[in-house]
DNA sequence: TTGGACATGTAAGCCGTTACATGATTAC
DNA sequence: GTAATCATGTAACGGCTTACATGTCCAA
């Protein structure tokens, strides 16, 4: 039975080659791009990075070009025209459904009245965190959105995904919050 | 430097803790109610399950009772009050903020205009699951709510992130489907 | 009688993080 | 000078899914 994918599919390979769709850059180049602003979708390792970064190169989907600077040395990654079509065809394949774990609703799912001092603690770091993630968003958005360049239309949407998706979120928190305070009384 | 915590805990053990606070039962069952109803926000596979519930017996968090009924033999498995003080703490520690990974996201953020046939597919697929899950919770709240029992808050609570989130996410994914009919014009 | 749900379990093997290791460069 | 950032990489190790294996019970 050889040829039958018998694993799931690392897709660490497709963001990376996705980026080098958009810029030459370095493999820790590549981590900051995830981290800052728009791929707050997806995040990768530097132990995923590099490796992965190798072995694409063998399998020609990337190349790199060294750069010395100084005492420095760094690899300058891009996409191959194979990449490109290894890319595309990922791409075009029905994304899998996610599978969610989310470590405070199951910590809320199992609390009960008499945690609620602790409970609110956690709702209340929560809070701290999507809001300033949603002050990130709303600033970038600033920045795309004046672009009227339809080529960017797909990023603006996923930008509009974790605004919308981060709103979401905070009005529940305030809700909840609402809520678990009305035991009190 | 004996007793530093190296690696990422497991969570699989507490979400199995939590369901044994609420009943008895065997690991078949846990999975069904994971999978069923209010643990959206949570899955395990048969891999996970047995195995832990193994070592979970040895370290006395949980014990089980033999049943057999017919030729059939199944473990009933219930938690200890160590297995209860050691859920609690843990409910008690801040969660760690979630790792977000969003395939669907990836793919669109790398997608051109001409890639948007494919690009609808996606959303209109993603669509589907929304509607349905949708369908689901709101049935289940329809149960829930009327019950006005204190001690469901946080049960309740976890149903509405889950319907707030997900009718965000339809939202979107209609904003979306028409931005994007709109390139076409 | 046959398919699906119930029920338990193991092994293979990739996934992914964390920790470790190393050193240059830049900004304060 | 010294701390932060740039920059690359490896090893350890647990996490987790998938596939395999086995068998019962019940309903159509």
């Amino acid at each position: 039975m050889e040829g039958i994918k018998t694993y799931k599919e690392n897709k660490t390979r497709y963001a990376l080659l996705g980026i080098l769709t958009v810029c030459e850059c370095t493999g820790y180049d590549m981590k900051k791009i995830m981290e800052n602003s728009l791929l707050y979708f997806w995040s990768e390792s530097f132990g995923q990075i590099y490796p992965t970064l190798k072995k694409m190169e063998e399998e020609r989907l990337v190349k790199s070009k060294e750069q010395v600077v100084g005492q420095k040395t760094r690899y300058l990654y891009s996409i191959t025209p194979l990449g490109k079509k290894v890319l595309q065809d990922w791409l075009a394949l029905p994304p899998a459904p996610e599978v969610i774990r989310n470590e405070l609703l199951l910590k809320l799912f199992f609390s009960q009245p008499r945690d609620r001092q602790t409970v609110l603690e956690h709702l209340a770091r929560q809070k701290q965190r999507v809001i300033e993630n949603l002050e990130v968003f709303t600033a970038t958005r600033q920045q795309v959105s004046s672009a009227k360049d339809p080529s960017q239309l797909f990023r603006v949407l996923t930008l509009e995904y974790g605004l919308r998706t981060l709103r979401a979120e905070l009005d529940w928190l305030e809700y909840a919050e609402q809520r678990i305070a009305d035991l009190c009384l």
